[in-house]
DNA sequence: CTGAAAGCGCTTACAG
DNA sequence: CTGAAAGCGCTTACAG
């Protein structure tokens, strides 16, 4: 590896004077006649600075972080897509490198512990909830990470109680998509839900049930099926639901990959979208518009959420910023699997 | 930030005493009492081992860097998604961090220049061509990573001739698309390839002028639209060309979301798939059986790419295996948009 | 069993 | 205008 030191020797400068020139080619510490040669050797050697001792010399490594509690592809999952692109886009802006640390472990505790392990030594982190993690466990890898001192944010988990940079999915009132049913006219509600027993599923049973109560409908653990994120999961449980009479005019996925599911469930059954059962999804996902019909789906703006944890990162690392938090509000893209139902 | 000294200190030992405590608790070269004291104050303190001090130290990083001379959002493109996923499944297990180096520059030469600039001090590298870049470029490319002498793979390019780690992609003689259609009894056929001018976009059009030329059809550069990868642009290339009322009865799409488009033409100008039109698309992207009707489409192992270069580096990395070549065929997944036309 | 020292390849005051 | 030196936080021979 040719360094700054055989720079210098083949010149018969310091390496002062070529770190000086490499840092800046205007300097007017070096003189005119020195910098074409070193520019010469530099060419000749074909030398490139090594970033890992810049690192360390200076302190600062231009680069973040990634740490996700999830074992198995990371990329493969629509949702990381997104963040991920938001991310990087105000990343690479400012010149910052993305790290992702390698996942071992059992837990979501151990996994960041260990990413933590490998990952110091990086400006920053962007710590990421999964559908697998708990609030509690999580809640500890924020505070672990605060004791580091280093800049880092939460995204995709509920509010923490902590003082930390997160940025949160806040639902506003419209987006009550039983609520939405009930209004027009629907009785028979079902939600598909991922991960059986996941915090995800609590809010939406809990929204479910409440706004059942207040439309007077009773509510029933049966209308609860559980699609665990999978197309086909959804669509057994959605099918073998529908084989044992029960009725059900609305349905809500918790993901749009869950209603690929139920739509075939529905085809597979003989009943027709929307004319009898209407379909909701969740993250809008590029695929929606080419179902047939196109899926209407609960919008939340991930690319935004990366680009806003980007930013409240970059903030504490440039401007020493204090940790905060910041909310982004879902939309409900309709389309047409949706009809008001004749009550 | 707390350093292996504040705790030598703390304890009253030397600094090489915590480092071979922590590198190996079960080391002999440390007193029982002592390694119980390092511990306690290692939890105390917080301690955490900086990485970059490490990778100095021991000229090892365990990270890879990779380069796409891409601008705008990586991950995307399924593709990325795809070869990333390979990729994280055999670094991962190694305990590799996988880094994405900013990206500035106007063309593929500069940009993967600048990453370099900025990358150096990782282990290894791997280089992915885009659709934009020229096989020249590349080449240059390719011979500048060689010059430092750092490990590395290019994949997603077409076969060069030098001496490097490279995962190519080859069509085997039943993946020609326009010889299955004239078998199959089509003789008026359709190409929408991507980019104007693309490496990708030569490549199929002279496969379907000698396959034609050996079919004994006459060949129009008229039968080649442009889609650009897009498919609103796809749609309408092909609407075009059906309302020129010229005729088509076999389409092969560069890309599966090319393919999106040329449905939409071909339902919006009121003809069905397959009875008037069969549709070939490439990549297999998971969305594709979701399509009516579901779409055939040309199968690259895309993911085994990933897998493949990923282990080439390690190759070379771990057991300093010489650069080597690896092919990887495609295949065809034949679903409901393709049929047999009556001569 | 443990310590003092050199070294990884840079940057940055400090001198002159 | 330029050089010698200290330092970033580790690891690894080398001594004892």
């Amino acid at each position: 590896m040719v360094t700054i030191q055989d720079i210098a020797k083949r010149v018969g400068i310091s390496k002062a004077a070529v770190s000086l020139y490499l840092k800046d080619p205007d300097t007017t510490r070096v003189g005119k006649d020195t910098k074409v040669k070193i520019a010469k050797i530099v060419e000749e050697l074909n030398y490139r600075p090594n970033v890992i001792a810049r690192s360390l010399a200076m302190q600062k490594s231009n680069s973040i972080g990634i740490l996700v509690p999830f074992e198995g592809p990371l990329f493969e999952s629509t949702f990381m897509q997104q963040v991920i692109s938001g991310i990087q886009s105000v990343l690479f802006a400012q010149g910052y490198s993305i790290v992702f640390l390698p996942v071992k472990g059992s837990d979501s505790r151990s996994m960041v512990r260990h990413q933590l392990e490998m990952g110091l030594g990086h400006d920053g982190f962007i710590l990421m909830g999964t559908r697998y993690c708990s609030t509690k466990d999580m809640e500890e890898n924020a505070k672990e990470l605060s004791r580091t001192g280093i800049p880092f944010v939460v995204l995709n988990m509920p509010e923490m109680k902590l003082d930390i940079n997160q940025v949160i999915y806040r639902d506003p009132p419209e987006i009550n998509i039983f609520e939405q049913y009930y209004r027009l006219g629907h009785r028979d509600l079902v939600l598909i839900g991922g991960r059986r027993g996941s915090l995800e599923n609590s809010i939406y049973i809990d929204q479910f049930k409440k706004t059942s109560k207040k439309w007077g409908k009773n509510f029933d653990s049966s209308f609860i099926l559980h699609g665990d994120y999978d197309k086909d999961v959804a669509k057994s449980a959605l099918l073998q639901y529908l084989k044992s009479g029960k009725k059900v005019t609305g349905i809500y996925c918790l993901t749009d990959t869950m209603a690929i599911g139920a739509y075939a469930a529905i085809q597979e059954f003989g009943l027709r979208i929307p004319e009898d059962i209407s379909v909701v999804g969740r993250n809008d996902s590029f695929f929606v518009s080419i179902m047939s019909p196109p899926l209407s789906s609960v919008k939340r703006p991930i690319f935004d959420e990366g680009v806003k944890g980007a930013e409240l990162l970059i903030g504490e690392l440039i401007r020493s910023e204090k940790p905060r938090k910041v909310f982004l509000e879902s939309t409900l893209v309709l389309r047409g699997s949706v009809q008001a139902q004749k009550v």
